[in-house]
DNA sequence: CGGCGTCTTCATCGAACTTTCACAGGCTTC
DNA sequence: GAAGCCTGTGAAAGTTCGATGAAGACGCCG
């Protein structure tokens, strides 16, 4: 459902755009204003997909493209202005995985992605994760208690399916901020405190005694295990 | 699902790539490069779909095209570089069943073949879903809910396939555009809401109670199960 | 050309959720 | 024992979400 995505455009209002229909689809998106930061955040920050318009200053998109296709396997998505066949090829040949065409619209892109991300598997990579009689499955979006299907809101299960997902590793709220919402929303590391609450009032048998969602004191959250 | 399809094209880099990304959805592909071999393979592998470059050498696309209408009834998608409405109209005169307007992404072009073999009968049709007692029958286009048959439009019968064929999956709204409009559809999400709704008005016995089709909160829609 | 059914968007309302804030209590560190 | 930091908790504001009806857009058929 949730990929992390790298955008890298020049103009502003262009990324700007982008990056809220790819946010609008519950997607993190990152943005780079220029070839360079594009490839340096997409090694630091490994993101699930990259959207790389061509034409950028410092280092151009077809350059970029080339050297993140030789680094890893992440899905490119391309931007281009110029509809030239030869632009397509050029562009396949460098390890592209899809284009999109300007002008084009908003609706066009967050489509690709979306087709793209399925075609990568991204979204499908998680099974139902199971620890102590906890059990967690993204795809049917349920979370049960000893086998028990307790019902919780988007957030509260992202979360307990991030700190589920890897058991006694304790998260700092920055992380679980990253892990849930995406790796540049402006909200307060407070809040994963307010969710956290809900959560445990909702799976724990005595929310005051956690046994599932532990608290790491001067660090943050970790799954019991 | 694996389908027999004849690739005509000229251009290698171009019908190395129709190749590749066929291959990668599981048919197998025969490439002519010009028309004469294209007619003389169409002639004799009797292949499941044609695709059509409308320039080629020897004998172009649209003569191939009228050609193989005059003799069967095979699928044929064009690929034109012109767009004017002249030639598309020219080319679905003669027979051809869709068509593609370059530059196109691989993915476009793949998907209009998954379409056109669908719509043409090719691809096995999936066999009727039963879950509960709602019957979805894709090759009848019809749908029951116990026993009695129920009139559905052509999306609501979709979105009640796609549904059904995963009892219990919670799907996005973008999930269930793009399985049941395809990629390349301009949408808004909330369109699913209207016919989620059109959809229960028919099938639920009490629209305001689902039994089939359930909302998941922050998520989208699932068929029970 | 006009009517009809379907598809899509829009506006709206109420409910649910997210986020912030303030405060209390506990633990740690001197 | 006191100060300071940290976490738990509830209330409240702000925002989003979901269901729904109305209306426009579109295509089809007579």
């Amino acid at each position: 459902m949730s990929a992390r995505i790298l955008v890298a455009e020049d103009d502003p209002k262009q990324s700007h755009l982008i990056k809220a229909y790819l946010e609008h689809e519950g997607h993190s998106v990152l943005v780079a204003r220029d070839g360079r930061v594009a490839l340096d955040l997409a090694r630091s920050r490994t993101p699930d997909l990259v959207v790389l318009d061509v034409m950028m200053p410092e280092v151009d998109g077809l350059d970029v493209c080339r050297v993140l296709r030789a680094e890893s396997r992440v899905p490119i998505l391309m931007l281009t202005a110029r509809s030239t066949e030869a632009d397509l090829l050029l562009g396949l040949d460098l390890g592209a995985d899809d284009y999109v065409v300007k002008p084009y619209s908003p609706r066009e892109l967050v489509a690709r992605v979306r087709a793209l991300l399925r075609r990568s598997g991204v979204e499908e990579a998680d099974g139902p994760i199971r620890v102590l009689d906890v059990e967690v499955d993204p795809e049917r979006f349920e979370a049960r208690i000893g086998g028990e299907l307790v019902p919780l809101t988007a957030k509260e299960f992202e979360l307990l399916r991030v700190l589920a997902s890897a058991p006694g590793k304790a998260f700092t709220r920055g992380q679980l901020l990253q892990e849930t919402f995406g790796f540049d929303h402006n909200v307060q590391e407070r809040t994963v405190d307010a969710h956290v609450m809900n959560l445990r009032r909702k799976i724990e048998p005595d929310p005051a005694v956690p046994r599932y969602v532990l608290t790491v004191p001067g660090r943050g959250y970790k799954f019991a295990g």
